[in-house]
DNA sequence: TATACGA
C-alpha cells in the first residue's frame, strides 16, 4: 500500500501503464482470452494506442443487421388505428408477448415519415461534426484500443418478469440502417454491458430502472431504443396543430446543464442523418434560441426540469406524445430538491401516463428510498444492475486523511506542492476539489490564484457562460485545478482528471460515490483524498463500509469513529451494484417465489479485485 | 443545510 501521496501517484501512473498495455494487446476485434485489463468505458475510448491502430469496424458488423423492413409486420401496435389513446396494453409490456432478443414483435406500420424517417431532413441537416468531409474524422476520435473481453467480467443482475435476455452484439439488434451507420462511425463495435442488456429490454417495450456508472454507456444504451423507436415511427398520431407548440416525442432529464448538453451532443451524433431531431433546453442561456429549435422540429428534448417547466408554462412545448421517458442520474432527479418539480413535469402536465409511455431510469446510484418513488414512474419495469468491477470504484486510489477545518487550505497546498513536484514536466495534474457550498467554492478559488496555483471554480451562482468557460479551461489544462461544488459531481465527463480532492465531505456517500468517479476514468486508475473531521462523523460508518468493499486502507482511525457513531448509516444495497431492487427486499414478493424467474445473472463472479469469494449464484452481492 | 433547477 502507498505510504505517501507521492507513492501513490508512482504506483498508479504504473498501474495505469499496465492496464493500457494490456488493453491494446487484447485490442479490437481479438480473441485474446489473456490479461484481464481495466474496463475502458466506450465515450473514453480514444486513448491514443502507441503500438496499435484501431482495427476497421468489427468484420461482424458489416451487412449484417437487416433493415427494419425486413421485419415489419410482427404485432399490431395499439396506437396504431387511432381509437382510445391510452387503450390498449402497450407494445411488448407486461412481460406478455413478444420479449425475445431480436425484437421480432415490434413492427406496426414500418418507419413512420413524422420527422422525415430516412428521408427528409437529410440534406438539410447540418452536420454537427464540421464539414461534411470531416464526418468520418469526427466520429474518429470516439474509440480504439479497448480490450472488450473485459466486459466478460462485470456482474450483471437483471429482475423483474420475463426480462428480455441480453444481446452480444450489435448486430443482432434491429436498430435501423442509418443507426447503425452511426454506431460504426462511432467505432462502437460491441455493445457495454449496460447496452448489452439495456437495449434489447427497452426495444422489448419494457419500462427500465437501471444502475450502472455514469461513463459504462448509458446514454447509448437510452438514445438507441429512443433513436430506433422513433424512426419506425410507432406512434398512431398526428402532432395536433397548435401554433408555436412543440411536440417532442420523446424527453430526456438530467440535474445539470452541462449534462444536458453532454446528452445533447451525444445524441446528436446518435442521430445523425435518421431524421430524428434532438433539441437541448436548459437554463442561464438565452431561451430565444432554444425557442426557434423547438419551433423548428423536435423529436427528442434534451432538458433541464427547471427550464423544461418555464416552456410549458409559456405552453411552447407539450408532452402528450411522449412515448419516451428518460431520467439520467434518476437519483438526484427524485431526491428531495428535484422530487416535486419531476412530478409536476411527468404526472401534473399532459405526459401519458407509465405503462403508455416507456420510462427509462439510469443512475450510478440507486438508494432504496429512491426506488420506491421512481416506481411511481414505472410500470413492469426491468431492475438492472451494472457491476462495478473493471469500473471506475477498483481503479481509484482512495484517501482519507484526518484534517481539522481550519487546515483544510494548507493541507491541500501540500498536496498539490507534492502533485506539481512529482507530475510530469512540473505540470499540475488535473484536480478537481469538491467544496459544500458556493462562497466556499470562490473562497477557495480566490486564495489558490492568490498562492499561485491556477485554479478555477464552478457553482450555479456562476453565469452559464462562466461555468462553461471554467470547464474548457479545466478541461484543456489551463487551470489544472478546479473547484467546484456538486453541480459537477455527476454525469460530467471530464477525461484525465487524476485526482479528486473531497475538500468538504459530503453528508450522502452516494454523493461521494459520483464525485469520486470522475476520476479513474479511461482505464486510468486515478486519486481520491478526502479530508475528514468531526463534521463528517455521520458519514464516517458509510465511508468506511465503502473503502472496505473497494479494498482500500481504512485507518484505524476511521473505524474508530464509525463504530462510535451510533446515527451513522451502513452502506446499503452497494457492493459491487450501486443498489439492489428493492422489491427482492420487500414483504410484497413474499410467496411468489418465480416472480423473479425470468430474472438471471450473469456468471462474472470470478471477477477480478480480491473480493469474489464463497457467493453462490442467487447472492445479489459479495458485499452485501 | 447544502446543492441543483426559470426568470
Amino acid at each position: 500500500m502507498p505510504t505517501s501521496w507521492a507513492d501513490s501517484v508512482a504506483a498508479e501512473n504504473s498501474a495505469a501503464g499496465g492496464a493500457v498495455g494490456s488493453a491494446n494487446n487484447g485490442g479490437v476485434g481479438s480473441n485474446s482470452v489473456s490479461g484481464r485489463s481495466a474496463y475502458v468505458p466506450p465515450h473514453l475510448r480514444n486513448r491514443p494506442a502507441p503500438s496499435s491502430t484501431p482495427s476497421a469496424p468489427a468484420a461482424s458488423y458489416a451487412g449484417s443487421v437487416s433493415t427494419a423492413n425486413d421485419r415489419i409486420g410482427g404485432q399490431v401496435d395499439s396506437f396504431q388505428g387511432g381509437g382510445n389513446r391510452w387503450g390498449g396494453p402497450r407494445l411488448g409490456g407486461g412481460g406478455s408477448g413478444s420479449s425475445g432478443a431480436s425484437v421480432g414483435g415490434r413492427g406496426g406500420s414500418g418507419w413512420n415519415t413524422r420527422s422525415g424517417g430516412w428521408g427528409r431532413g437529410r440534406e438539410r441537416e447540418v452536420n454537427p461534426f464540421g464539414d461534411d468531409d470531416s464526418t468520418e474524422e469526427m466520429f474518429q476520435q470516439e474509440n480504439t484500443g479497448i480490450n472488450f473481453d473485459a466486459y466478460e467480467d462485470i456482474p450483471v443482475e437483471t429482475s423483474g418478469e420475463n426480462v428480455p435476455p441480453p444481446v452480444n452484439t450489435f448486430a443482432e439488434i434491429d436498430l435501423g440502417d442509418a443507426l447503425n451507420q452511426n454506431i460504426r462511425r462511432c467505432k462502437y463495435v460491441k455493445p457495454t454491458p449496460v447496452q448489452r442488456y439495456a437495449i434489447p429490454i427497452s426495444l422489448a417495450g419494457r419500462d427500465l430502472m437501471a444502475c450502472a456508472q455514469t461513463g459504462s454507456g448509458k446514454t447509448a444504451a437510452f438514445c438507441f431504443p429512443i433513436i430506433s423507436g422513433i424512426m419506425r415511427g410507432q406512434h398512431g398520431q398526428r402532432p395536433p396543430r397548435v401554433p408555436r407548440m412543440a411536440f417532442p416525442l420523446a424527453l430526456i432529464l438530467s440535474p445539470t446543464r452541462e449534462l444536458s448538453c453532454q446528452i445533447h451532443d451525444e445524441a446528436k451524433k446518435f442521430a445523425y442523418q435518421t431524421g430524428v431531431r434532438v433539441v437541448v433546453a436548459y437554463g442561464g442561456a438565452p431561451i430565444n434560441q432554444q425557442l426557434r429549435d423547438l419551433e423548428r422540429g423536435v423529436d427528442i428534448l434534451v432538458a433541464t426540469p427547471g427550464r423544461l417547466v418555464d416552456l410549458l408554462e409559456r405552453a411552447r412545448v407539450s408532452l402528450q406524445l411522449i412515448r419516451y421517458l428518460a431520467l439520467d442520474e434518476a437519483d438526484r432527479m427524485l431526491d428531495m430538491g428535484f422530487e416535486p418539480q419531476i412530478r409536476r413535469i411527468v404526472e401534473q402536465m399532459d405526459m401519458p401516463p407509465p405503462g403508455v409511455r416507456q420510462t427509462m431510469l439510469f443512475s450510478a446510484t440507486f438508494p432504496k428510498e429512491i426506488q420506491r418513488l421512481a416506481a411511481d414512474f414505472l410500470s413492469s419495469y426491468v431492475f438492472l444492475a451494472v457491476g462495478r468491477v473493471g469500473s471506475s470504484t477498483d481503479l481509484i486510489v482512495q484517501r482519507v486523511e484526518y484534517v481539522h477545518e481550519s487546515d483544510k487550505r494548507s493541507h491541500l497546498m501540500d498536496l498539490l506542492h507534492a502533485q506539481r513536484a512529482n507530475g510530469v514536466h512540473g505540470k499540475q495534474a488535473l484536480t478537481l476539489v469538491f467544496v459544500e457550498t458556493k462562497k466556499g467554492a470562490d473562497a477557495l478559488e480566490h486564495w489558490l490564484c492568490v498562492n499561485s496555483f491556477p485554479a478555477t471554480a464552478i457553482h450555479g451562482d456562476r453565469t452559464q457562460q462562466e461555468r462553461e468557460q471554467a470547464l474548457r479551461s479545466f478541461k484543456s489544462g489551463n487551470t489544472p485545478i478546479l473547484v467546484a461544488t456538486d453541480v459537477a459531481a455527476r454525469g460530467l465527463d471530464i477525461p484525465h482528471v487524476a485526482h479528486v480532492v473531497n475538500f468538504d465531505l459530503p453528508n450522502d456517500i452516494d454523493d461521494y460515490v459520483h464525485r469520486i468517479g470522475r476520476t479513474g476514468r479511461a482505464g486510468k486508475t486515478g486519486l481520491a483524498t478526502a479530508f475528514f473531521n468531526e463534521n463528517n462523523t455521520s458519514l464516517a460508518r458509510s465511508l468506511s463500509d465503502l473503502m472496505q468493499e473497494a479494498n482500500q486502507e481504512v485507518p484505524a482511525w476511521l473505524s474508530r469513529f464509525a463504530v462510535r457513531s451510533v446515527h451513522g448509516k451502513s452502506r446499503r444495497g452497494g457492493g459491487r451494484f450501486g443498489s439492489r431492487d428493492f422489491r427482492r427486499e420487500s414483504s410484497l414478493t413474499r410467496g411468489v417465489t418465480d416472480y423473479y424467474g425470468g430474472g438471471n445473472l450473469s456468471s462474472g463472479y470470478g471477477a477480478p479485485g480480491g473480493y469474489a469469494g464463497s457467493y453462490g449464484p442467487g447472492v445479489t452481492s459479495a458485499w452485501d
